[in-house]
DNA sequence: GGTCGACTTGGGCAACTGTCCAAACCCTAC
DNA sequence: GTAGGGTTTGGACAGTTGCCCAAGTCGACC
């Protein structure tokens, strides 16, 4: 078998889908093109369409191996914490590395963006987020909330991601000056 | 002097402005071409670039015209609400009608994206979002709120943001239902 | 050695892009 | 009528796009 050959295009493979990660934050989803991600992965332009059958098929391939492993990583993170308050903190605190102009918040965004036009994107995209949310939601009733978990969950996940939003236009919005309120929303619950 | 082309001009360009506007979301920020726009303003091609410099500066102004309507609009209406509660009910009933799929949703996002690669256009926007929270801020203290009221208003404009932002996803994600967590958020303040 | 399959190359194609511009147009002022 | 401003037209231009493909490389097997 050919098991060399097959074995260096996976690492091709993976290095396209590694220029596509680097390249949508820099000029947009719909800005990237053919040759732009071949000329990062150090390949000939034909590549691409060897290996996917389209730039967007590379680009959902890309924004959702990226998200994957973000979601995974946070929810795996987040339950290691002993209580709410620290759960929070603990997320405020990784937020301050997503200052919304930053290529991992941008990516995100973009995905989202994408996704209203591109059905499949979005069906998957809401499967992860939707896991993620339930994941959180358990956490929180694990530590005692009182409240609708849920709703709670969907809120501050939501609440997270405004965050980053609105850091991009506001550089100086300082994430850990909302902690107090954030806290006082899972207080009363 | 020739004030009858000069009408006629004027309304060209608003015609231009208010198709960019609904193409937007419909084909993403940098999918917005000169023939598109001029074929749904019904105009040719060249009148593009006889009123704007070009495609992105069209971009921009339309982009620039919706939001200052929409966030002034939003905070007239607020200062109306007699109290926070009361503020908060009527902001997420708002909300109802941006499900984060909907044209007004999606050209602000995508305008968001796109200041991040065009300075002119984030700063004009930070500059109207800043006034925004400001207006929220003052609303909140004139109401009682004891706590840090701009870091509660920049929370509450982050996490309507958020909210729309995760509604794109989850269609089932009924703001009504996060009412009480986000009440709980400014009771406690 | 030769054969085979997986992968890669670089150029070719039609379609489309933003921008420009000479010419035509409409309306007002003389 | 003529002149002239502002506006509009539709085509031209060079450059870029996604996708395709015949020819080539490479290593594994016989």
């Amino acid at each position: 078998m050919a098991t060399r050959s097959a074995e260096r295009g996976r690492t091709t493979r993976q290095r396209l889908l590694d220029a596509a990660v680097t390249l949508v934050p820099e000029v947009g989803w719909g800005g990237v093109t053919t040759r732009m991600v071949a000329e990062r992965a150090g390949v000939a332009p034909g590549v691409v369409h060897y290996h996917f059958a389209s730039v967007t098929d590379l680009l959902v391939a890309a924004g959702l191996g990226f998200t994957t492993a973000l979601l995974d990583g946070l929810a795996a993170e987040l339950a290691a914490r002993p209580g709410i308050g620290e759960g929070i903190d603990w997320l405020l605190g990784e937020l301050s590395q997503y200052s919304g102009a930053d290529p991992a918040s941008l990516l995100v965004m973009e995905m989202f963006l994408a996704s209203t036009r591109l059905p499949e994107l979005r069906e998957r995209l809401g499967v992860q987020i939707g896991g993620f949310r339930a994941v959180v939601a358990s956490w929180l009733t694990a530590h005692g909330y009182r409240g609708d978990a849920e709703a709670a969950a969907a809120l501050l996940a939501a609440s997270l991601d405004g965050i980053v939003l609105h850091r991009a236009l506001d550089p100086g919005l300082d994430p850990a000056a909302l902690a107090a309120p954030l806290r006082a929303m899972f207080a009363a619950g």
